[in-house]
RNA sequence: GGUGAGGUUCCCGAGUGGUUAAAGGGAGCAGACUGUAAAUCUGCCGGCUCAGCCUUCGGAGGUUCGAAUCCUCCCCUCACCA
């Protein structure tokens, strides 16, 4: 990427723009990025984060791929640790509060949050702040202030709170006082621009009316799209089970990329990789045309995320061995777990598999026998009451992705 | 403070005395199919060396030949009226 004073107004709005759901303003984004420029100044960009996800997945990084576009433009970053309304607990999108968490686990989640983080973001230009800085000093007389600038009414706007409201379900004061904490921040941080997820939008908007009924400038808000999980159609989420967390182990991260459906492909392109969009329209046109078998595309998409969070190396083995494993079904994963065994020795398959480790009872293993999905060396158990004796070394697969080995002590 | 509803197997949710390890859905797993998938179809889906046995329906007792289902007390959640 160029420096921003070699490029134009125009060309880093055309960077910005890129896989960005909405913009609340354009217009006020590019007067915001002239007077930068005017002031030599750089924009203060913050996005907060709930330190209740210990695991970053790819799903966060949406909007942090976005953060570290606006450091490679020059701008301020301030990755907002909200360490403070963590005790409130966002209510959006769920339909009941949510548990509040203790102080200790909040700040070992923070931390945890800190060492994943700096996989995308320039730890020299990310300042890192947690709101607790200026909300836990607020006094009630403070709160009250805060409360007074805005009104039930316009809370209730937000879609979960009316229909809520709406279904006589209860609504906690404190959950009003959310969206009014978000907002300071922006107002103790001076936010020109926050960044955050379309689910987000009601609480950037109240930062915008907050920031205004203390005398600042209103902050630009750009919204991103919520990533959809392996499952194709959830946005990507720990509690749906369906997320690729940006510390998988590398071949577990190439597959699951794989095991996305064909539909995600341009969304992960989009979203998840630094191609331009002259690169992505090229994509986009083979998909529509057939052209390319889209497995080889989504194979450069996991490779090339799996590069970015590990490095090629091991995005080269996770390709290979995809390819063994899964396409070729010849050979078998490294380090799958082994089980020594005395020569002649006689033991009940079941029990193996358990001592192996890949199954948790002798009930699944049974189950797993009947259903076919055993093989020993290639070959496939049918009994499940098998007791086996071992003259040599012996590889077990148990279902698709399932393997141990039995080495003669 | 009063009234009412409810706590069921990983999740949601049926089930009001035996035929219920407990409907249905979701998740998960397996098999088939395939381009790795996804979708689809089929099966599994508490534990136990398992044609049998053991443990489960908020907790503790009790009634009964037999309880998730009935009774008592307790704990918890929610709603409505104040």
């Amino acid at each position: 990427m160029l420096p921003r004073d070699k490029m134009t107004v125009d060309d880093e709005l055309e960077i910005i723009r890129r896989g960005v759901e909405e913009i609340i303003s354009e217009d006020e984004l590019v007067r915001k990025l002239e007077t930068a420029r005017r002031e030599s100044r750089p924009l203060i960009v913050k996005q907060g984060f709930d330190p209740t996800a210990p695991d970053i997945h790819l799903g966060h990084t949406v909007s942090l791929r976005k953060l570290r576009q606006f450091e490679e433009l020059g701008h301020k970053v301030i990755f907002l640790v909200g360490d403070f309304t963590a005790l409130i607990g966002d209510p959006t999108g769920r339909s009941k509060l949510r548990p509040r968490m203790t102080r200790e686990e909040i700040l070992s989640n923070a931390e945890t949050y800190k060492k994943q983080i700096f996989k995308l973001l320039d730890p020299e230009k990310t300042a890192i702040d947690f709101n607790s800085r200026w909300l836990a000093k607020m006094s009630f007389a403070d709160v009250l202030g805060l409360a007074s600038r805005y009104t039930v009414a316009r809370m209730l706007e937000r879609d979960d709170f009316a229909k809520r409201f709406a279904d006589g379900k209860p609504i906690s004061i404190m959950e009003f006082l959310y969206p009014l904490a978000q907002a300071y921040d922006s107002v103790a941080l001076k936010a020109d621009i926050e960044l955050g997820g379309t689910d987000q939008k009601f609480n950037l908007l109240v930062g915008r009316d907050i920031q205004k009924e203390y005398g600042l400038e209103p902050q630009v808000l750009i919204l991103m799209p919520l990533l959809e999980g392996t499952d194709g159609v959830q946005k990507m989420s720990k509690s749906y089970k369906n997320y690729i967390g940006v510390n998988d182990e590398p071949f577990d991260m190439y597959r699951k990329i794989m095991s996305n459906p064909d539909s995600l492909i341009m969304r992960y392109f989009t979203l998840c990789s630094d191609y331009d969009v002259k690169r992505l329209k090229k994509i986009e046109q083979a998909l529509e045309s057939g052209s390319v078998n889209p497995m080889e595309l989504k194979k450069e998409l996991a490779y090339d995320i799996v590069k970015l969070y590990h490095t090629e190396e091991a995005a080269n083995e996770a390709k290979k061995r995809f390819e063994d494993v899964f396409q070729k079904r010849k050979s078998i994963p490294e380090d799958i777990p082994v089980v020594s065994m005395k020569r002649g020795e006689p033991v009940w398959v079941v029990e193996l598999m358990k001592r192996a480790g890949v199954i948790s009872s002798s009930s699944e293993g049974i189950r797993l026998i009947n259903q076919g999905a055993v093989e020993i060396d290639g070959v496939k158990v049918r009994n499940p009451k098998e007791k086996l004796s071992f003259d040599r070394e012996t590889i077990f697969k148990v279902g698709k992705r399932r393997f141990f080995k039995v080495c003669l002590k």
